[in-house]
DNA sequence: TACAACTTCCGTCAGAATCC
DNA sequence: GGATTCTGACGGAAGTTGTA
């Protein structure tokens, strides 16, 4: 198969594990692709027959109870018992009782990628919220929720919450935050203060500070601040207002003009004038009254463009990340489904064996 | 071991969606 | 209505797997 073949392949592959995401829970079955991958979490496929796979998965009623999150053990045909705690709806114990609401999330124990797994159950509530907050994946969310009565669509998000990472939101007010590709989050102060901050760290703990000490105001207009991840010498470096570098480098080789803040175990940052070509994805701000010359106009435009092309870069990582978690969540979903089916049919047949006489 | 088939990830582009 | 963000589509690179 040629590459352009294999890339027609992978897309009509996609629209059908998407298809089939959707109509397995009709049949009962998890199309191939997500058994394939998400076998950790719940891979209930054993046959070609839709009934096999209802009857070979037992549920041990773990439910916590009325309104808190509850987590059925299922025991899977292979001996391997999975954790389902609700994502969307919990398996109705009786057809009638009234649904129970809740989030959905399936873990697999002792699986060997444990703790990934552990921290998608961890933050599944927390993405799914972060989720909610893109209105089309509101509305894609609130699609999902809408087949099953009594889930309750997602509202509309207050304002103040968008966009503020956690771990900043109590420090002092920043102008403008930014996020790495290594998730430090970088907050730029209105005294010129760079707050460093790691996501996984505490709130406080994770916050680094540096003082701009360099003379002279920033030109009008120079807001934007550029994070580049590794440079070629293996620093990391990103550009603050005033055409100047903030480098990290791990050897404090300290400049002190111009450094700013670097003591006990933080790392080393430095204020340079960048004295090479920028690193690839890497952008200086300019004002744009300070361009006087087309050929500035033309690093204008490139650096516009550069900026425009990383922004673009880091929202298609996102996206990705968003359009996985959203197939964990159909997924997850297929799971609970096929134990609230089964369950279903269990009872149905229970009712027949009491309703009906005995023909005997 | 070489090779093809397949998978996964990534960057980019273009258009849609959303924001302001 | 322009700016910004999101996302589908495309193509390339690198890794994995099965086979002769």
């Amino acid at each position: 198969m040629s590459k352009c073949g294999r890339k027609k392949y992978m897309k009509t592959n996609l629209r059908q594990m998407t298809m089939e995401t959707i109509d397995s829970q009709q049949d009962g079955s998890l199309p191939d692709s997500v058994a394939e991958s998400e076998s950790a979490h719940m891979q209930t496929q054993t046959g070609q027959n839709s009934i096999p796979t209802l009857a070979q998965v037992s549920v041990a009623g773990s439910s916590t109870g009325r309104g808190s999150p509850a987590v059925t053990l299922v025991q899977l045909p292979s001996g391997q018992t999975v954790h389902v705690q609700g994502v969307i709806q919990t398996p109705q114990p009786s057809v009638i009782q009234s649904p129970q609401i809740q989030t959905v999330q399936v873990a697999t124990i002792a699986e060997t990628d444990e703790s990934a797994e552990s921290e998608g159950v961890i933050d599944s509530h927390k993405r799914r919220e972060i989720l909610s907050r893109r209105p089309s994946y509101r509305k894609i969310l609130n699609e999902l929720s809408s087949d099953v009565p009594g889930v309750p669509k997602i509202e509309e998000e207050k304002s103040e919450e968008e966009g503020t990472p956690p771990n900043i939101a109590a420090m002092a007010v920043p102008t403008s935050i930014y996020q790495t590709s290594t998730g430090q989050y970088i907050a730029i102060a209105q005294g010129g203060t760079i707050q460093i901050s790691n996501p996984g760290s505490d709130g406080v703990q994770g916050l680094q500070a540096l003082t701009m000490t360099n003379s002279g105001a920033p030109p009008p207009g120079a807001t934007i601040v550029q994070y580049a991840a590794q440079s070629a010498d293996g620093t990391q470096q990103f550009f603050v207002p005033g055409s100047q570098v903030v480098v990290q480098d791990e050897e404090t080789e300290l400049a002190p003009s111009h450094m700013a803040a670097a003591t006990g175990d933080m790392p080393t940052y430095q204020i340079r004038a960048p004295t090479t070509a920028l690193p690839q994805g890497v952008v200086m701000a300019a004002s744009p009254g300070s361009l006087h010359s087309p050929q500035q106009l033309a690093e204008e435009a490139t650096r516009k463009r550069e900026l425009r092309l990383m922004k673009n870069r880091e929202a298609a990582k996102e996206c990705r990340r968003r359009k996985k978690e959203y197939v964990k969540c159909l997924e997850s979903r297929v799971a609970v489904l096929e134990v609230q089916n089964k369950k279903l049919i269990e009872e149905l047949e229970t009712l027949k064996d009491i309703c009906s006489p005995k023909t005997d």
